[in-house]
RNA sequence: GCCCGGGUGGCGAAAUCGGCAGACGCAACGGACUUAAAAUCCGUUUUCCAGCAAUGGGAGUGCGGGUUCAAGUCCCGCCCCGGGCACCA
C-alpha cells in the first residue's frame, strides 16, 4: 500500500457511528470475571455547550479507560448529567423557555459532543439528576435521614444570596459573597430551614482522611481537614458574680488561664442581652447592625463593659465581662475568656480598653517579662499558675482539663469549625423535599410509596425570593398523610449538591426501581478505582459525597467507607492570556471549532500533551498544529509500511525493535506510576522520529510487529485514528479488544552505552562500551582518553 | 498569619531513586522541493569567550549558604508567583 494522507473529517464520523452502533464495545458486567475497574470522571452540568476544561477531563479519564480495557480490565466507564441547578431557572426567566426543556436539549447538545470526542461511555448507563428515576431517591435518602435525625429543620441565620434570591451554604460562600456571583456581598437572613447534620461525622471525615494518603492528593486532603477545623480544647465555666449563673467558655490554651483578664461575650450570645445594661443596649443594637451588614475582615474589634464580674474557677479571681464584636456566636461556646498576653486578639482589644495583661507563660529558655509589649502566643512554660507552675504548657493544658472535670467545672472538649449542611433551597429546579406540614400533626414525612414527589412541570419562574412551588396549588395542596386533613407541601427544593452526592451509586445499577442501587451490585464495584475532576471540588462536593457514602453505610447499603480509593484533580485549562478561561474575557475555545478543523484526536492529543494532567495548562494553538502534524506523519507512516513482512534482522531492524520495546515501557510505565501524559506522547513522537530515519537508512525493514504494536500505543491517547489504521493493517476488529504490548527487557537493552566520564562532577570526556563492562575495564577505557589523563584527580561514571 | 502547590531556554515543558540539564513540541532562522505559495522534508537554535573550521573553554535550573566524587533533585535560611483557610479563641 502506498502512503495516505490523513482524513479526520472522513475518518471520526465513520468510527463514532461505528462505536455508536456498537452496544457492547463499552459494556461492563458484574458477571466478568476479569479484575473490575470503575473510572469515573465529574459529571457535567448541562449549561449548553463543552468547555475546554470538560475536554481535559474526559479526555484524562478516556485515556485511562482505554488503557484499563486493553490490559484486560472490566472498565466501568459511565457518564451523566448535573441537571438540576440555578441557571435552566435563569435562562427560563431570560427567554421564556421552560427549565426542562432547556435542559434537556444541552443534554442532547453535549452528548453530541462527548461522542464526536470518542469518549468510552456506557450510555446504557447514563443518568440525570433531574429525572424523577434519579431524584426520588435524594427523597428517599432525605426520608432515611430525617428517620435517623440526620435530617432536621431548625431557623436560623443562613446566608443568602440577593440576586440567586435563596440561601447558600457556607462552602458556596467565597470572600463573603456568592460563589456564583462573586461582586455581590451575601447577606445574613433568618429563615426556616433544612439541615443535614454533617457535623455528626467531623470527627469520621477527619480521621478518614489519613486512609485517603496517598490515593488523594495531599492538597485536597489539606483543603478538606482545614475546613473541617477541628480543635481540641478545653471548656471551662467562670461563674457570674451574684447569680453563680455559669459562662461557658471555650479555650485551646487552659494553660494560659491564669492570665485572663475578662470574659467577652459574641454579641448574640444568650446572656448578653440579660447582662448589657439600659444605657448599653443602643450600643449592642449597634454592634450587632454592623455584624450583619459589613465585611468581617473590615471590621474593627470593639465591645463594651457589661458591669458583671465573673470568676475564674482556677484563680478564684473576679474579671469584668464584656461584649465583643470579635467573638463569634456560632463557634465554641460563643463565649469566650481573654488572655492578652497570649493571643493576639485579645492583646489588640484589652490594649485599646485598658483591661489589665498579664504574662503567665515564660519560653522555655527564658524569663517571664513583668510586662508583655506583644503577645506571646508560643507554647512555653506556665508560670503564675498555682499548683500548675512550671508544667510545659502541653502538660499544663491536659492536667489542668482534667483538673476541671474533677471538679465539675469544665471537660477537655473539641470543637469544629464545619457546620451543618444547610439544604433548603428557595428555587423551583430541584428536587422536592419530601416533607408535608400538617397544621395537626406537624412535620410530617411524605411516605415511600408516595415517591417520588414530582416536581411540576409548568411552573411561573419569577426569580424573586419565594419558592416558585408555592405559586402551584395542585402542589402544594395535599391531605396528610397521618391525619387526612388538609395540608401544604414543603415548598423549597434539595441543595444541588445533594444530587451529585452519590449519583456515582447509580452508576453501577442505574434501573433499579425498587432501590437506590442493589448493594450486592454496589459491593462489587465500590469504592471507586479512579475519580477525576476539577480542585474546584476540593470541599464542596467531595466533602459531601464523603458524608453521603459513610450515611450510605451506616443504612446498611454499603460496606466502603470512603467513595473513591483514588482521586485525581486535573489542572485548569486557561486561555492564550494565561488566565481562566470565560466568555467576559472572549478567550474561550470552542471544542467544536477545535473537532472539526483538526479533528478530536487532535485536540484529546494536545490537552495531555501540553502540561502534566494535574497542572494548569494553556491553550496554544500553533501547539496544537503540531500535535495535527505528529499525526499526520503517523498516518502517512503506517499506511506506507502497511504491508510490509519482514523478518527485521539487519542492524536497523534491531535498533527499530530496541526503540519500541523502550517506548512500550516508557508508555506504560506513564500509565502505572503517575500519568505523566505528556511524556507518554513524547516518547510516541520519539518512536517515529526515530523509525522514519531508519526507514529512510534501510527501506522495508520495518516490521508488522513493530507497526502494530506503535498502533496500540497510540490508541488510548488518540482513538480514531489508530482504529482506522488498525483496520487497514488488519481488515477487522476493534483496537479496544487487543492485548497492551508487553515490554521485552532484553529487546530493550542497548548493546553499547556512551558513558560519560566525570572528574570532580563536570564531565570531561565520554566512553562508548559494550554493555555489561566491568568496573575496572571502564576505568581502564577512560584511563586510555587522552583528556583523561591530562586532567586527572578523582573520578565516577 | 497558617496550610498546600510552583519558580528550568524566546514559549509549553523533560530530566521518575543524587549521575550527560533542556528530551518532545511550539516559535524563529537557514536550506531543499515549487513559476510562486501552502504542505512536506533537511539543518540551526541556553548563553558567553576563542577559532576559517572540526573544536576547545567558562557560566547556567528564583536568591544565599551547606552536604557530596557528583545537586534542578537532599539539608538550612530567604525572595517571588498561584491556590486554600482565616478575628475559629
Amino acid at each position: 500500500m502506498s502512503e495516505q494522507q490523513y482524513d479526520h473529517l472522513s475518518i471520526e464520523p465513520k468510527w463514532q457511528s461505528v462505536w455508536d452502533s456498537s452496544p457492547d464495545l463499552y459494556k461492563a458486567s458484574v458477571e466478568d470475571s476479569r479484575p473490575k475497574y470503575f473510572v469515573v470522571e465529574m459529571l457535567p452540568y448541562p449549561s449548553g455547550k463543552l468547555h475546554m476544561g470538560h475536554v481535559r477531563n474526559y479526555s484524562i479519564g478516556d485515556t485511562l479507560a482505554r488503557y484499563m480495557w486493553m490490559r484486560g480490565y472490566n472498565v466501568l466507564h459511565p457518564m451523566g448529567w448535573d441537571a438540576f441547578g440555578l441557571p435552566a431557572e435563569n435562562a427560563a426567566l431570560k427567554s421564556g423557555r421552560p427549565p426542562r426543556d432547556w435542559t434537556v436539549s444541552n443534554i442532547a447538545t453535549m452528548k453530541g459532543q462527548l461522542k464526536r470526542l470518542g469518549f468510552s461511555y456506557d450510555w446504557d448507563r447514563e443518568i440525570s439528576t433531574c429525572e424523577p428515576d434519579y431524584y426520588r431517591w435524594n427523597q428517599w435518602f432525605f426520608l432515611r435521614m430525617y428517620e435517623k435525625g440526620l435530617a432536621y429543620r431548625k431557623n436560623s441565620r443562613v446566608n443568602w444570596c440577593t440576586i440567586c434570591a435563596t440561601v447558600l451554604a457556607n462552602e458556596q460562600v467565597v470572600n463573603g459573597c456568592c460563589w456564583r456571583h462573586e461582586t455581590t456581598p451575601v447577606i445574613q437572613k433568618e429563615i426556616e430551614q433544612w439541615f443535614f447534620r454533617i457535623t455528626q461525622y467531623a470527627d469520621e471525615l477527619v480521621d478518614g482522611l489519613k486512609d485517603l494518603d496517598p490515593g488523594w492528593p495531599e492538597r485536597v486532603r489539606a483543603m478538606q481537614e482545614n475546613w473541617i477545623g477541628r480543635s481540641d480544647g478545653t471548656e471551662v465555666d467562670f461563674r457570674l458574680e451574684g447569680t453563680n449563673e455559669p459562662i461557658r467558655v471555650f479555650t485551646t490554651r487552659v494553660d494560659t488561664i491564669f492570665g485572663a483578664s475578662c470574659v467577652i461575650l459574641a454579641p448574640e450570645h444568650p446572656l448578653t442581652a440579660g447582662l448589657t445594661a439600659a444605657e448599653q443596649q443602643a450600643e449592642l443594637k449597634r454592634i450587632l447592625e454592623d455584624q450583619s451588614r459589613k465585611d468581617p475582615a473590615e471590621i474593627e474589634k470593639e465591645g463594651f463593659f457589661t458591669g458583671h464580674y465573673a470568676v475564674n474557677p482556677y484563680s478564684g479571681e473576679k474579671v469584668p465581662v464584656w461584649v465583643g464584636n470579635f467573638v463569634l456566636a456560632n463557634y465554641g461556646t460563643g463565649a469566650i475568656m481573654a488572655v492578652p498576653a497570649h493571643d493576639e486578639r485579645d492583646f489588640e482589644f484589652c490594649s485599646k480598653y485598658g483591661i489589665p495583661i498579664v504574662p503567665v507563660i515564660r519560653p522555655v529558655d527564658g524569663v517571664l517579662p513583668e510586662v508583655a509589649t506583644e503577645a506571646f502566643t508560643e507554647y512555653g512554660i506556665a508560670e503564675k499558675a498555682g499548683q500548675f507552675s512550671g508544667l510545659p504548657s502541653a502538660e499544663a493544658r491536659e492536667k489542668m482539663s482534667h483538673f476541671a472535670e474533677q471538679n465539675d467545672f469544665g471537660k477537655a472538649t473539641i470543637t469544629y469549625r464545619l457546620r451543618d449542611w444547610g439544604v433548603s433551597r428557595q428555587r423551583y429546579w430541584g428536587t422536592p423535599i419530601p416533607i408535608i406540614h400538617c397544621e395537626k400533626c406537624g412535620v410530617v414525612p411524605v411516605p415511600d410509596d408516595q415517591l417520588p414527589v414530582v416536581l411540576p412541570d409548568s411552573v411561573n419562574i419569577t426569580g424573586e425570593g419565594r419558592s416558585p412551588l408555592e405559586s402551584v396549588p395542585e402542589f402544594i395542596n395535599v391531605a396528610c398523610p397521618r391525619c387526612g386533613s388538609a395540608a401544604r407541601r414543603e415548598s423549597d427544593t434539595m441543595d444541588t449538591f445533594v444530587d451529585s452526592s452519590w449519583y456515582f451509586y447509580r452508576y453501577c445499577d442505574p434501573k433499579n426501581e425498587q432501590r437506590p442501587f442493589d448493594p450486592a451490585v454496589a459491593k462489587h464495584w465500590f469504592p471507586m478505582d479512579q475519580y477525576i475532576g476539577g480542585i474546584t471540588h476540593a470541599i464542596l462536593h467531595l466533602l459531601y459525597s464523603r458524608y453521603w457514602t459513610k450515611v450510605m453505610r451506616d443504612i446498611g447499603l454499603i460496606e466502603n467507607n470512603e467513595p473513591a480509593a483514588n482521586l485525581f484533580t486535573q489542572g485548569m485549562v486557561l486561555g492564550t492570556d494565561g488566565t481562566a478561561m470565560s466568555k467576559s474575557k472572549g478567550n474561550v475555545v470552542d471544542p467544536d471549532l477545535m473537532v472539526q478543523k483538526y479533528g478530536a484526536d487532535t485536540c484529546r492529543l494536545f490537552t495531555l500533551f501540553a502540561a502534566p494532567p494535574d497542572r494548569d495548562m494553556e491553550w496554544n494553538e500553533s501547539s496544537v498544529e503540531g500535535q495535527f502534524r505528529f499525526l499526520n506523519r503517523v498516518y502517512r507512516f503506517i499506511t506506507r509500511n502497511i504491508n510490509v513482512e519482514r523478518e527485521g534482522t539487519s542492524q536497523g531492524g534491531r535498533q527499530a525493535l530496541r526503540k519500541l520495546h523502550q517506548t512500550i515501557g516508557k508508555v506504560t510505565g506513564d500509565f502505572d506510576n503517575r500519568w505523566h501524559f505528556n511524556t507518554s506522547i513524547a516518547a510516541l513522537m520519539e518512536l517515529l522520529n526515530e523509525l522514519t530515519s531508519l526507514e529512510e537508512k534501510i527501506p522495508g525493514d520495518i516490521t508488522q510487529q513493530v507497526i502494530s504494536a506503535y498502533v496500540k500505543l497510540l490508541a488510548p491517547f488518540a482513538p480514531f485514528i489508530s482504529q482506522e489504521l488498525w483496520e487497514l493493517m488488519s481488515g477487522s476488529g476493534q483496537i479496544l479488544r487487543q492485548d497492551w504490548p508487553v515490554t521485552d527487557p532484553a529487546l530493550a537493552a542497548e548493546d553499547e552505552l556512551e558513558v560519560p566520564v566525570q572528574i570532580n562532577g563536570k564531565v570531561r570526556s565520554r566512553v562508548v562500551v559494550p554493555i555489561g563492562t566491568s568496573r575496572e575495564d571502564l576505568e581502564k577505557a577512560a584511563l586510555a582518553e587522552e583528556k583523561i589523563r591530562v586532567a586527572l584527580e578523582g573520578k565516577q561514571v
